[in-house]
RNA sequence: GUCCCCAUCGUCUAGCCUGGUCCAGGACACCGGACUUUCACUUCGGCAACAGGGGUUCAAAUCCCCUUGGGGACGCCA
């Protein structure tokens, strides 16, 4: 079995692409299989370089790994012209020189009138030869039946007179998609295409042009679309679409292939798998055949899931370049890594992770108004006096001991705990909300500890800084 | 417009092929309770779907047909 991932070097790698490659990356490794990469770049305005080593990248850290070096397909174009040269000995392609624009005016007139719109054969039996400006077409064969059994949607024909004389080689030397593919596919040894559902239309040329070549067509499976929550083809304004942008965004490879996954595969009640387990699991039977919507927070889920599953000191050193970006350098991983601990319950992603871990670096952290307008009171920094008195007698070794001071305080003061711990909260983190006191108090140490209780006995009202 | 594909809770889905065990199961989200010095985590419970209509059958979410709705394709893009 060969599996193959074919992107267009014409932007970034995107969600669709990567569960595309993620499903055929599964077949392959569950079956043993080989797990190939082709880069179509044969339209020779829109590829860039830069974008396919930004697509390897990406696949590299969705930890995709592919057998061999990619296949450029522009470097194969010799081999094209030989089947495309092939087709035209044979007399099942021509010449035509038609111009683009009158074409595009007949389609135009073609689609008012309520027809199909496609190419009307007028050089089909010219007999042209090469001019500049001039294209090579697939003479379809006579009208027939062409199907074949989807190993997702099950059995799908079309008619052969809904297809038209398609182009094999453009005018700028390069062989056209359909023609490329075939060619490559078929030299490659690919068994299995899995691909998106909106190659369904151009299966039925394709397998015409394998039939043209005496060739057996693959096995194909069209994995339906992904969607966005207003059910169109996701694209940019429903979010980041981007696999990178996941990664900036703080999304842990793990949880996106997860997600990826179970977007139209599923294996019985399930959701979490790792890499491993999915491709050995991975079936095309189990892949729905409805397009899915794309749930942001149902990743959401599966990336919390994964930071609690990580351990301490690899999830400080995956937040690290977050804390980095906000110019925060933590003094040892060792520390780092208990912060974590207190931290990694309370996000989703690694972004989310560093701003909540902000609050340790910043002496003293930047107290938040409202907050600090109700509870540094003169009843509030009465307590918080009390406290760093109890703290600088007699620094708790331990979540006992500090527990102790604090319900001795709110006894004898004779008010809730939380009366006690809320101004304490704020003068050390800045915030109403935050890890437990005593893994702060603990981390923080007796020094700075007493120094952010002062400095918040110091506030006066006024904005701070 | 033409062709192709699709249709179970708001969302992802199990079940459909091989009708009965389904007054439809799980998960996310949401809503309550418990835990708790905050926020979270955890945990317990709840809300919520077989698009509609015809058949076939003793019996249909499951098989067939139609309608409706949605998606895709119709390039010298891939």
């Amino acid at each position: 079995m060969i599996t193959r991932f074919a992107p267009s070097p014409t932007g970034h790698l995107h969600i669709g692409g990567a569960r595309t490659a993620l499903f055929n990356w599964l077949l392959a490794r569950g079956q043993g299989g080989q797990f190939v990469l082709r880069v179509e770049d044969t339209d020779s305005l829109r590829s860039k370089e830069e974008h396919t080593q930004a697509i390897l990248e990406a696949l590299t850290w969705l930890g995709l790994d592919w057998d061999g070096e990619p296949v450029i397909q522009s470097q194969r174009v010799d081999l094209h012209r030989q089947y495309i040269d092939q087709l035209l000995k044979n007399g099942q392609a021509y010449w035509c020189h038609c111009r683009p624009e009158d074409i595009e005016e007949k389609r135009q007139q073609a689609l008012q009138t309520g027809g199909k719109p496609r190419y009307d054969g007028h050089c089909r039996e010219l007999g042209l030869g090469p001019a500049p400006g001039a294209v090579i077409r697939f003479k379809s064969p006579p009208p027939r039946s062409v199907g074949w059994k989807d190993l997702i949607k099950g059995s799908i024909v079309v008619d052969s007179d809904e297809l038209d004389d398609l182009v094999l080689l453009k005018s700028d030397g390069f062989p056209t998609y359909n023609l490329a593919v075939v060619v490559d596919d078929l030299t490659m040894g690919v068994t299995h295409i899995i691909r998106g559902d909106d190659h369904v239309n151009n299966t039925p040329r394709q397998i015409l042009l394998y039939q043209a070549f005496g060739a057996t067509p693959p096995q194909f499976a069209h994995a339906p679309m992904i969607l966005g929550s207003d059910k169109t083809r996701l694209s940019k304004r429903h979010g980041a679409t981007s696999v990178m942008a996941y990664r900036e965004l703080g999304y842990l490879p793990r949880a996106l292939n997860n997600y990826l996954a179970r977007l139209g595969w599923s294996h019985g009640d399930q959701e979490i798998f790792s890499l491993e387990e999915m491709a050995k699991l991975f079936s095309l039977k189990h892949v729905g055949r409805a397009a899915s919507v794309f749930n942001p927070e149902k990743l959401n889920w599966l990336n919390a899931h994964y930071l609690k599953q990580t351990p301490l000191e690899e999830l400080g050193a995956l937040t690290l370049p977050y804390l980095t970006a906000k110019n925060i350098t933590p003094p040892s991983s060792e520390v780092l890594a208990k912060i974590m601990a207190t931290v990694r319950e309370r996000g989703k992603t690694l972004v989310e992770l560093a701003e909540k871990a902000e609050f340790y670096f910043l002496d003293p952290p930047p107290l938040d108004p409202i907050a600090a307008q109700k509870l540094l009171t003169p009843e509030g920094k009465a307590t918080l006096t009390e406290l760093a008195e109890e703290l600088t007698k007699a620094f708790p070794g331990d979540h006992q001991a500090f527990d102790q001071i604090i319900q001795a305080l709110a006894t004898r003061k004779m008010v809730k705990m939380g009366v006690v711990a809320q101004p304490l909260r704020l003068a050390l983190t800045g915030k109403t909300a935050s890890p437990g006191l005593y893994d702060i108090v603990e981390i923080l140490g007796p020094e700075k500890t007493i120094q952010r209780i002062k400095a918040a006995l110091a506030y006066d009202g006024q904005p701070q800084d």
